[in-house]
DNA sequence: TGCATTTCTCAGGGAAATCACAGATAGGAG
DNA sequence: CTCCTATCTGTGATTTCCCTGAGAAATGCA
């Protein structure tokens, strides 16, 4: 089920109304750390791993509706720990973490029963969202939800990666769709130039600040170009979105 | 029945509305998880047993509407199985999985009753695509739900094979038709280079990701040229197939 | 066996996306 | 009004990703 909260945040619930759970395992610290965080600000409950033996020690009890796997563990193979987890929790979609230069080797057959993976060093944005699509998939969350995110007359397709404003389709890149896509989750709200550094672009990202500018600037040209204008600079604090009635 | 869910894939029911049930038997565990997880995700119920006797014993109170039968198993000969099998589920359609240098003529015997057999390494929308005629002509699911699927002008006959845009009939080979498939029972849905390794090709396909580029190419020139395309690329995420209309 | 078809590898070319840099522009304080 | 600073955007270098031709290898078929 999807509900709005007085924010307008959205939220991915389960059926009976309880939290979605989410079990992170990642050897390193800090990865684990940073994608608790994040994930946790999704309203989700979470628990990490360290390991392999950890890992399904918390599956057993925590009983996640998803599960975030480092398919490079200190103790086991990434391979046996997801064994080990379907034995447990045959229907519990995972996704994978990878390194970017592993993918060729063995991705095969990982993502075949509907889970997915992302390569390090990832995004926030890329993380949660494809996390969020292997909840409303697996049933965990109610199906109904769906994956539209509507703010006035821009609507963007999480599934389709289709974006359009009053009707009219708009093309536009990755990095431009995933700013758009934080954007449209925090409507009316002010999100600072780091926040978005920090869930739109990779966390090993080392470039200058300005990205940002540069992709609002390019966002405004497809997004707002013609129209009355949806995105908003409030100086010294950062950009929203909000619909262009109001 | 065929129903739609909200992301637009149809899900074979049972005709009271519940899910179709199959049993997977095969002794190497790699293969019965790989399979549990693959057709789980086609909205199925799977158990799985990986001996003829477990086999015997499972399919007697699971009551499955289909099984996927591996002919060499340890304890016993999969003929014996099959007998057994039949004793206690006269009308159960069956999948073997066979070798491939296995004698063709006591396979084909055995499909003449309606079976069918697939062989290693498979795919997996191969063996999806092969259970779900299987289930759909025993009558275990509504025999209204037909095998053609449709998108735009473009349609596809699972049974005859028959592929045709506008009315013109398209020759494809077996590796383009079942990307085709994979692409056409996903309208509208980004579907990455991995997800498409994963189903279409063997689960021990061992060569460059790029292939799927090659025959999404090979597929352009056959469905679209001449044609407004139906085939998409989104650039950093993978492919879609989607009416040329919209 | 020999021919035709299909599958796949390899590598070059080309287009698109990303990003750094720097000059232009606009908001706001005084 | 002027200056300072934050933001915007044009240009182009670099990288990444995708497409496709050519041919080798495998397969199927007569």
């Amino acid at each position: 089920m999807t509900t709005t909260s007085p924010q307008g945040r959205s939220e991915l619930l389960r059926p009976d109304g309880s939290p979605v759970r989410v079990l992170v395992v990642d050897d390193e610290l800090s990865i684990t750390d940073l994608l608790s965080m994040a994930l946790r600000y999704e309203g989700w409950r979470i628990r990490s791993a360290g390991d392999g033996q950890g890992a399904i020690q918390t599956a057993r009890e925590f009983r996640p509706d998803a599960v975030v796997l480092d398919m490079m563990l200190p103790d086991m193979d990434g391979l046996t720990v997801l064994g080990r987890l379907r034995r447990e929790l045959p229907d519990v979609p995972v996704l994978f973490l990878t390194a970017k230069d592993a993918v060729e080797d063995r991705i095969a057959g990982l993502t075949a029963g509907g889970d997915d993976y992302v390569t390090k060093p990832f995004s926030l944005e890329e993380v949660v969202a494809r996390l969020r699509g292997l909840i409303r998939r697996s049933g965990a969350a109610d199906r109904r939800s769906d994956s539209v995110l509507v703010v006035g007359d821009l609507t963007l397709d999480e599934d389709s990666h289709e974006v359009s404003r009053a009707g009219q389709g708009i093309h536009l890149t990755a990095t431009e769709f995933e700013l758009l896509r934080f954007l449209m989750r925090n409507p009316r709200r002010v999100l600072s130039k780091a926040q978005i550094l920090d869930r739109v672009w990779s966390y090993d990202f080392g470039g200058q600040a300005n990205v940002v500018e540069l992709y609002i600037s390019y966002l405004r040209r497809k997004i707002d170009a013609g129209h009355e204008p949806m995105i908003h600079t409030r100086r010294g604090a950062g950009y929203l979105i909000k619909p262009a009635a109001s």
